[in-house]
DNA sequence: ACTGGAATTGACATCGGTGTCAAAATGTCG
DNA sequence: CGACATTTTGACACCGATGTCAATTCCAGT
């Protein structure tokens, strides 16, 4: 590999001078530019990053630290943000994915990153609930993605689960439905009781009966099985009077299932009961028919934020100050599709 | 942060001692060692990559450039094999991601990974097909991972298409039906053509008579609207005489849109016909009712194998000498599930 | 041509480690 | 106890870039 000697004999000027050109430093003669631009170019050189690293004491890397990157479309989503904004701010994002061993922020992985001196910390969680700390002071600035902290002192960008629950009644109301239900996740986690929240909210703000609203799964307990948990409560829900119109599934994979449900019960969506999902999986939403209705969030914006927030605090050289808003909402948008009958 | 100067200066040694115990070298008495310990930890000491990058003109980087990380199972699942395999070795691994403007080993993420001195890269596509090289020589070693080149200087690590093909078929095969029927995707895509190809010689094996395989789908057309192209041929080749008693679909995608649209037509999975998908993506074959049979590619595996070849070139400092296995296949697996019936 | 001031350029130290090789410490044996 | 082998340690150069600051070159104005 060439290095700034070997341009520099080549172009015949010194090495700070190459180093001039690299970093596009004023006052060097347009016909020594040439020389050297020249000398770069027929000799492939590339700049050690390793050496600048070492003067700068500054990387230009960031690393994105996720539970689970595995087959969860969230994490994929606001790495793409993460991803996409980072390289328009001209930073490197070094990706890793924490074992499930050790607490949020420690671990080999962790470590690792720290190694290699990243100069900020992106921790996304698949999900959005609170993350315990074991540090008292983290090692370098940091930004929760999909997560958030008690610690006043660490920033974090989560999707606004009560707004998007108040879209999906939104959504329906503006169909016209007025006895609904929703089949919750666990309602003691964060996010889904929050979705549940606003959805309550969005029939309360239009005077509308308050929807029932029944916990299906608790996605925590790790299952998958959608199959066992969400029959029964879903004929019980439909056997109460006045039968609902609609359900509001937990989430997109919830409403999967119960497509295959209503199915085998001889119930056809939208026709006998609309659905509609949270999360809008596109492979999910797009493919089943008719297609589902859906509430986005913007994971990819989560990314997109966390990044900006972070290389704002690392500008500054501080942990957010105290007086910031510490805890960003990013707004989910309705997708409203073929699954959802107008009611007059 | 602390220098192994001043770890040297607080254990009252020199930097080089230091030096050794850090990387375990013989030859330290254990009381030095013993101080030098003790130092590291009180000042929380960390050698600086940079400046051992600089010495060793190697990083234990290696680079992962895809083509498009976003929604799509594959490139992810290759990213955690990948990920997990480089972590065991004790390497690390820079994500990016390829913009769409840019030919494959190209464009300014290329750029970015080589500018950072990674020894060796691993470019993954989304759809296994054949990538142009527009390099005559690469900057570094490079292996290709769901993809291949006609350039046999370059490793690639691709599924095994033919043979899951097979798999589909066999499965079927065992569950006792004869007639059966492939809607393929595009049948001009490598990999498609090759799983229809594996598909045929399963029935041709066996002494059954030739599937009948027609192309209900272009992926690469980039059009999501399945629901547009598949309804048509579906129901020609449900109007066939025999009738199948079994569809083999692309993949699970197209499925997924054939469950639906069966629903549509009357028709249950699997009593009046079976079906079978490819990929085994979980959130389709485990939450559809009744769950998909499918066949499983180990992109994990592709990840896993893709890392230790570009561990061996880079080790060898050679590019994979022309005499090397340059195309490995990898093997699927067959997941058959409730949607195929017995036929006896 | 000569001088002063601005524009260019280069010598050298430095960043934080590690390899080389010689010096110092330790140990062994006659 | 001294000579010699062996272990342990440290001084110093070097990796490839950049900041500092002084040296050199350039050019306008007299």
């Amino acid at each position: 590999m060439a290095t700034i000697y070997d341009v520099a004999a080549k172009a015949g000027v010194s090495a700070k001078t190459v180093s001039r050109v690299i970093n596009g430093e004023p006052n060097v003669r347009s016909k020594t530019l040439d020389a050297v631009t020249a000398a770069i170019a027929e000799l492939g050189y590339r700049p050690s990053t390793a050496a600048r690293m070492m003067k700068s004491q500054r990387n230009n890397v960031i690393g994105f630290l996720t539970d689970r990157i595995v087959t969860r479309p969230e994490t994929v989503d606001i790495a793409r943000g993460v991803s996409e904004t980072a390289r328009e701010l001209g930073q490197t994002v070094l990706f890793m994915t924490h074992s499930d061993a050790s607490p949020p922020l420690h671990g080999p992985e962790y470590n690792s990153l720290m190694d290699l001196n990243v100069d900020g910390l992106i921790y996304a969680a698949h999900i959005n609930e609170r993350v315990e700390l074991a540090h008292t002071k983290l090692a370098c600035p940091t930004v929760l993605a999909n997560c958030f902290s008690n610690d006043t002192h660490i920033t974090s960008i989560i999707p606004d689960d009560m707004a998007g629950g108040f879209l999906a009644g939104q959504m329906l109301i503006d169909h016209g439905h007025k006895h609904v239900a929703m089949l919750n996740l666990d309602e003691k986690a964060f996010a889904s009781s929050r979705r549940a929240k606003g959805f309550s909210q969005a029939f309360a703000k239009a005077n509308l009966p308050k929807p029932i609203i029944r916990t299906a799964l608790d996605e925590r307990a790790g299952s998958w099985d959608e199959h066992e948990c969400v029959p029964a409560v879903l004929d019980t829900v439909m056997s109460m009077s006045p039968r609902p119109t609609a359900l509001f599934c937990g989430n997109d994979k919830m409403a999967m299932v119960v497509y295959g449900l209503l199915t085998e019960r001889g119930l056809s969506v939208p026709d006998d009961i609309s659905v509609v999902g949270f999360d809008d999986y596109p492979l999910i939403t797009r493919l089943l028919r008719p297609q589902l209705s859906s509430v986005a969030i913007a994971f990819d914006e989560i990314g997109r934020r966390a990044v900006r927030e972070l290389m704002a605090q690392i500008e500054t050289h501080t942990q957010a100050a105290v007086h910031t808003t510490h805890q960003i909402e990013v707004p989910g948008t309705p997708a409203p599709r073929g699954s959802i009958k107008v009611i007059s």
